[in-house]
RNA sequence: GUGGCUAUAGCUCAGUUGGUUAGAGCACUGGUUUGUGGUACCAGGGGUCGCCGGUUCAAAUCCGGUUAGCCACCCCA
């Protein structure tokens, strides 16, 4: 027998219900805030990946040449795509541009809890708005999808921090460009590395102040208020043009929290500076969603990346997003009970009395089908008890009864199966009869 | 990419110091059941014990290799 290749899965129908139960709600709750779902190709040129991450990034995909000579590669993530899709029309499209998809991505690494080479992910971003609005909205749109799961503040929190403040502070600690970006690594690796490790790492940029260095990033990283964060930098950053730029950074902050909050989502908000994400290109606010007990790797990731669409040859044009993949969000979600079952149900099984009355039967089945419906019945003659036995384990909320005394007389007997409450119906009246019982 | 642990039926697992034809529960199929479901009872199908090699009269069991999975590290768009 074959197998699966390492880190792809199959999906048996119940794997392939649950997918859709994710699916579904990831739909549902972009356009309920009116973004747009787009899609694009799985494979795409290398260059446009190595465009965007650099040459190191080909090892971790899965990349080959095809049959015309060219480099192509799976594609790992959506953003370059959407950012060329983007680019090439940036000029006709109406701002904000809110857009959605869902979508399979394939890496090439090591399979492991939470991360597999194949997954999917949900994302949504807004083009052409640089104000915290487009910031609020998009982390919005994921804390509304999580709730839509089930989850609540008691088990997942966004971790919000702001990639531009980290630069700006570091600046104004006179670092310079490369030094800035490297210090930001050091923050991001700062939980997961001992604090010795750390100071150590720390020397080639700050000497002596190192010590000093580390105890105000740790400060920082544990405000949890915004009113602390307005302190911290009021007492660090000396006034002139960085703190100018400072104040803007904590006016959007302000902006940030305070249409959260008018959604009633400030609970789910915590200001954490800790958080960094590896990416060179984001530029603004970045954020994580993270399951409260953090035995999970994070569910979502995004934050804003206002040069990555004209670094891919587009115009300028500002951009916030996030991506959730399947991966974990499942695994939290069976971890809580949360993962419905019984979705590929069929609303109607129907149980047939015998030869007679089989021609009857499949016509209703047909008017059924055509009604909208979705409809079961035994393909082989079976017992009666077999065929309620089956109705129940279909997960069908109805058994059509198309017994021989009841079709002789012109009738079928619908009965609930959850209740056993069983009703005559003629036989010409059914579609609408479950029509009328379903909204009673 | 590095290290540790694991691999027996679709699933969860048992399998004695190496010893006949490798077992259980769940699931699946059929029956008890030609008009009423979740229960019960009976029967059945399903495994080259991950794969390759070695030791032995004899290997699921011992040894080596390999592949896959789990955990940690690295990475994480």
């Amino acid at each position: 027998m074959f197998k699966t290749l390492p880190g792809f899965r199959d999906f048996y129908p119940e794997d392939c219900a649950l997918r859709n139960h994710l699916f579904q709600i990831w739909r549902k709750t972009a356009q309920s805030f009116s973004f747009k779902e787009y899609d694009g190709p799985i494979l795409e040129s290398l260059d446009l990946f190595k465009q965007k991450s650099g040459d190191e990034i080909v090892s971790q995909l899965f990349a080959f040449e095809d049959q015309g000579g060219r480099a192509v590669a799976l594609r790992p993530e959506m953003t370059p795509s959407l950012a060329r899709m983007i680019g090439a029309r940036a000029n006709a499209l109406k701002r904000p541009i809110k857009w959605f998809t869902i979508e399979e991505n394939f890496r090439y690494e090591r399979k492991q809890k939470g991360r597999l080479r194949s997954f999917y992910q949900f994302n949504a971003d807004i083009f052409g708005e640089p104000g915290a609005g487009a910031d609020a909205e998009i982390i919005a749109v994921l804390i509304h999808s999580l709730c839509v799961m089930g989850l609540n503040s008691d088990d997942f929190v966004i971790r919000v921090s702001d990639r531009h403040l980290w630069v700006l502070y570091l600046q104004s600690l006179g670092l310079e460009e490369e030094a800035v970006s490297a210090v930001l690594g050091l923050v991001d690796k700062m939980e997961r590395m001992p604090r010795e490790v750390l100071l150590e790492k720390l020397v080639p940029y700050f000497n002596d102040a190192s010590e000093d260095f580390l105890v105000k990033v740790e400060t920082l990283t544990q405000i949890r208020e915004l009113a602390d964060l307005n302190s911290f930098f009021k007492a660090h950053v000396a006034a002139g043009e960085l703190a100018d730029a400072v104040n803007e950074r904590l006016d959007a902050w302000d902006a940030l929290i305070q249409r959260l909050d008018g959604m009633g989502m400030k609970s789910f908000i915590r200001i954490d500076l800790g958080i960094v994400r590896g990416l060179a290109y984001y530029t603004g606010f970045v954020f994580e969603a993270f399951d409260i007990q953090g035995e999970h790797r994070a569910i979502a990731g995004g934050g804003r990346y206002d040069h990555l669409v004209k670094k891919l040859g587009g115009p300028d044009m500002p951009a916030v997003g996030f991506a959730m993949g399947d991966v974990v969000i499942k695994d939290l979600l069976e971890e809580k009970g949360l993962l419905p079952t019984y979705i590929q149900a069929p609303d109607v099984y129907v149980v047939l009395g015998g030869d007679e009355v089989l021609s009857a039967a499949l016509q209703q089945i047909q008017a059924l089908r055509l009604a909208g419906y979705s409809v079961d019945y035994p393909i082989k003659r079976v017992g009666f008890g077999k065929q309620f036995k089956a109705a129940n384990e279909s997960g069908a909320r109805w058994a059509a009864v198309f017994g021989e005394e009841e079709v002789s007389q012109g009738q079928v007997k619908l009965k609930n199966l959850a209740s056993g409450e069983e009703t005559e119906i003629p036989l010409n009246r059914l579609v609408e009869a479950l029509r009328e019982l379903d909204e009673s």
